[in-house]
RNA sequence: CGGGAUGUAGCGCAGCCAGGUUAGCGCACACGCUUGGGGUGCGUGAGGUCGCGAGUUCGAAUCUCGCCAUCCCGACCA
């Protein structure tokens, strides 16, 4: 009723946003550009961060936190990472408020001698501090994470996609050898990568920045790049190597085992709650959200069809034994007996929710020793007996994880295509978009030439790639790899 | 920051052009009955500085001017 969500065929960006405002994930705010997560979506995101922060740790990271704010100077002292940023910052200069005829203003007696910017990034702030940390080889690998907010004053803003304010994991790594860093930074990626598939159920494409993509003071950005039901690209992770240029900038240098002085490699990488935009945009439809069961804040609930409470008595008992056979299993699970609500405005509601199973039982149920199972991917029913429903349900939660994963899968194979010459190269961008293998000559002018008359961007150069001769599509010079091109978000 | 649009109840809108009793409607909300296997139906009720500020007028949601905010489309970006 009030809840219908615009189709995804009519209007794909106004179907993300009813879903995200109406599946309860988030609100807008008061704040432009800033918003309020739900507690329904900020359980999904505490679920990311729970996993996240268990592979984390099993690799040998520990968290920490930094300040907030940071000196201004600090930016300053890496070049390119200012550049990169310095559109983008919130800059506090005062400390106080006093009252005023026109109520409360700010004192301009109170200015900051320097002034601070809210972190768009962590990188100053830590290696300042890591300069500290860091004397010997003996301190090195340095492996920190830390769990924080970021803001970075954008000009346009979408619910959880691109935010002023947004929650993600920064990691700041420290290490003693060129090697060991890169080594650090893929290894990260592959864990994003294995996050993104395992959990999310999203393909990703492992790759790693052009130049004019990279990070603001790495010298390579690897990414994950997933694509989205209306075939856009989105860059779900980053993992950067970032070399010695923070350790330069911050004067961060080790003893080796020579008693010499050497500069310390670094590495940084992040997901942020965008992973919750790519978790909707991967497998939503029209009724709702689509969650995988293992991201799942609620894996199946059970909605009672009662007229009287004698009926919902007898439920009530059949009910008992099943959650407990499904906690048992690790299957987390509700039970709605709201009395307000009819089992049809609940079912809807529920699948508007995106939990991937739920049970209706009643009266016709008790006399069969039966339940009905309803299979959100899908939207496929079944009657099941309750005999055994805990371990048939546990078998489906996992076919479950693994069908949206192949969904997606699928809709990535079949929308991504190789093409050697650039009338095709812009005709399938005009029709059906996806992403598009074609050689590059490995320019940034021809990088930026093809965003501009077609605003496609390479999203990355694939890990691994097969080497093939081949001809730019854009300029004809001469080209070792086919990279991925796509419209982004 | 440019181009376009919109601000009326929690949400979605009508009313405005052609100013005139008490500003309506749908959903949501509260209460009662009803219903319950796909958003049940009926009744009752509560809820408004008509974005803000000036002006015109006997009289402004409606006309004029200014301001503010939001959304869409561009330029910028995880």
């Amino acid at each position: 009723m009030s809840k219908v969500i615009t189709p995804k065929e009519q209007d794909y960006s106004q179907w993300y946003n009813d879903l995200v405002i109406k599946a309860g994930l988030a609100d807008y705010s008061a704040v432009r550009g800033c918003m309020v997560i739900k507690p329904y979506g900020y359980a999904i995101w505490e679920k990311m961060q729970s996993v996240l922060d268990g592979m984390f740790k099993a690799t040998g990271h520990s968290n920490a936190y930094f300040p907030l704010l940071i000196p201004k100077s600090f930016f300053a002292k890496e070049a390119s990472h200012v550049e990169g940023f310095a559109k983008e910052c919130a800059v506090v200069t005062h400390y106080r408020l006093k009252n005023s005829p026109d109520g409360i203003i700010v004192d301009e007696t109170a200015k900051l001698d320097e002034e601070l910017i809210i972190r768009p990034t962590s990188e100053t702030i830590i290696w300042n501090t890591y300069k500290s940390w860091i004397q010997s080889y003996r301190d090195l690998p340095l492996l920190i994470n830390q769990w924080a907010n970021v803001v970075r004053w954008e000009m346009r803003t979408r619910l959880f996609l691109r935010t002023a304010e947004f929650l993600w994991q920064e990691g700041h790594t420290a290490h003693a050898t060129r090697e060991e860093a890169v080594e650090e930074t893929e290894k990260m990626l592959g864990i994003y990568a294995e996050f993104a598939e395992k959990w999310m159920s999203m393909p990703v494409i492992k790759g790693t920045k052009t130049e004019s993509e990279r990070f603001a003071g790495a010298l390579e950005t690897y990414c994950i790049e997933a694509m989205m039901q209306d075939c856009k690209a989105l860059q779900a992770g980053t993992s950067h190597f970032l070399g010695q240029n923070f350790a330069k900038a911050f004067d961060v240098t080790f003893l080796n085992k020579e008693n010499k002085p050497e500069l310390v490699w670094a590495t940084s990488w992040g997901v942020s709650t965008r992973l919750m935009g790519a978790l909707v945009m991967t497998h939503a439809d029209n009724e709702g959200l689509v969650l995988p069961p293992l991201l799942a804040p609620i894996q199946v609930v059970i909605v009672p069809i009662f007229r009287d409470e004698e009926q919902l008595k007898k439920i009530n008992e059949v009910v008992g034994n099943i959650r407990k056979g499904l906690t048992e299993q690790g299957i987390s699970s509700k039970y709605d007996t709201d009395d307000n609500r009819s089992p049809g405005w609940k079912f809807a509601e529920y699948e508007l929710k995106g939990i991937p199973l739920r049970i209706g039982i009643g009266p016709k149920d008790l006399e069969k020793g039966t339940v009905e199972l309803y299979r959100r991917d899908t939207r496929q029913k079944q009657f099941v007996p309750v005999d055994g429903l805990d371990r048939y349900i546990k078998n489906l939660l996992a076919e479950i994880q693994e069908n949206l994963f192949k969904k997606a899968l699928d809709l990535r194979e079949t929308n991504t295509v190789k093409v050697d010459n650039y009338a095709d190269f812009k005709d399938i961008l005009d029709k059906k978009g996806g992403f598009i293998l074609a050689h590059w000559d490995g320019t940034a002018e021809t990088e930026e030439k093809i965003k501009e008359e077609t605003k496609a961007t390479i999203r990355c150069i694939p890990l691994n790639n097969i080497v093939e001769e081949g001809k730019c599509i854009y300029s004809g010079k001469p080209s070792k790899q086919r990279v991925i091109f796509a419209k982004a978000y």
